[in-house]
DNA sequence: TCAAAAGTGTTGCATGTACACCCATGG
DNA sequence: CCATGGGTGTACATGCAACACTTTTGA
């Protein structure tokens, strides 16, 4: 921060900072956002985002991992920060900011156990629950900034387990921007990217023929960022 | 925020927030940057943003508009919230977190004393000094979401006085993208939008033929809104 | 053998891009 | 009358959208 303006306007007073996380899985082919049953007061047994407040010895994105562990049991998940909300009764409490930061994580990867034990619930995106404060408000922020990122930056990936088809892909993507798309043109779009390595597996999970696997190629997507990219789809 | 954690988790901790204003205009065609030279210690006689403590009873944009208030003696301008610096050893004073907004302003309507009085400076965003801090980041920060958000919203206009030229329209966008732009290609493309108004008056300041003078209708604007637009310009 | 999902090409249309000349005027 | 910046149209290339049938195989 900084001190341009006059001593006598430098009135400084600490607040408390915390950070919420607005947390993105996939589930049979459906956008789902996970949810808390609120434990403590004020507002116990409403429905909430996860946060936290931050620690005075921690970095923002420490903290939003920190919270994303302490809920799922996951480490190192996608994550990136969406805004700061600031309006200054919007905890009725006392003075908070929060730092909502919005993440992408693979259900498959995910210890269902700890969601239980936290009352968390899955619910899909059109189908939300009222919640606390301004978290719905956080929640249609991260959804337009996903959507917003998902135009220009691979981050569908981060919703998909390591090996994944392409009609999976292609749901994932009508998931997000809630509209059909069609299976040719996306296949042509995706491959024009060249950043799909094709596996000799196939997922017969969903089909009796099976559809094979692809994995993401992260050098490859490199090497497209360099050069001037586009990586719209849908 | 939230607090599902478990209370032993809840380690409260408050802390300062501070907001810095990344303060773009346009001179002479040209996309610059208000920076300060900074007053108090630390770090007094570098170059930095200006910004200020949050206060308690003031809201995020509230602070936003007051720092810029204080800094130009502009009110109402247009200013969005970029994203939250929380690094936990950014300022070395003691433990600080930083909404960055970012605003643009119309240079005409300028007082250039106040600027002045701060010890103030516009810098050309090709040609800036080093800044404290964290706040060469939050600018690199800010232009990608300049041009980022300049493809989609009309916020070009907001650094243009409100009667203005296509040559100055065409200069400004070229100024945000750093890129030379047809004029045929321009203004086919900005007359499509259907949101300038032609008006009888000509500015001759450029040239002696004189350019005619155009006004943003905001009221098409929320049409094309509605009814599902894309406004990319470059 | 058949149901159900995977996989594949072509064409028309719209949009972007490249490009060069005339116009109006003040000095 | 000429130098300066303002203003205009066309042809081509590229990318997107629409569209239907064949393949594989487990039950």
């Amino acid at each position: 921060m900084t001190q341009n303006t006059p001593d006598f306007y430098q009135v400084k007073e600490k607040m408390y900072v915390a950070t919420d996380c607005i947390i993105f899985g996939l589930h049979q082919g459906k956008l789902k956002l996970l949810v808390f049953k609120r434990k403590v007061e004020p507002l116990s047994g409403e429905w909430s985002l996860i946060g936290s407040f931050v620690r005075l010895d921690e970095d923002l994105e420490v903290a939003g991992q920190r919270v994303l562990h302490e809920a799922t049991g996951l480490e190192n998940v996608f994550m990136q920060q969406l805004k700061s909300y600031g309006k200054k009764d919007r905890d009725p409490g006392y003075r908070c900011i929060s730092v909502a930061q919005y993440a992408l994580i693979r259900i498959d990867d995910y210890n269902e156990q700890v969601v239980e034990e936290h009352g968390a619930k899955w619910f899909e995106i059109d189908d939300l629950p009222a919640l606390i404060l301004d978290h719905d408000l956080m929640v249609q922020d991260a959804l337009r900034q996903l959507r917003q990122n998902a135009r220009y930056q691979p981050i569908g990936f981060e919703l998909l387990p390591e090996k994944f088809t392409i009609p999976q892909l292609q749901l994932l993507y009508e998931a997000i921007y809630q509209k059909e798309l069609d299976p040719r043109n996306f296949r042509k779009k995706v491959f024009s990217f060249n950043v799909l390595e094709k596996l000799d597996e196939k997922d017969k999970s969903t089909s009796k023929r099976g559809a094979f696997l692809y994995k993401f190629n992260y050098e490859n997507y490199q090497k497209l960022l360099k050069s001037g990219y586009n990586f719209e789809i849908a």
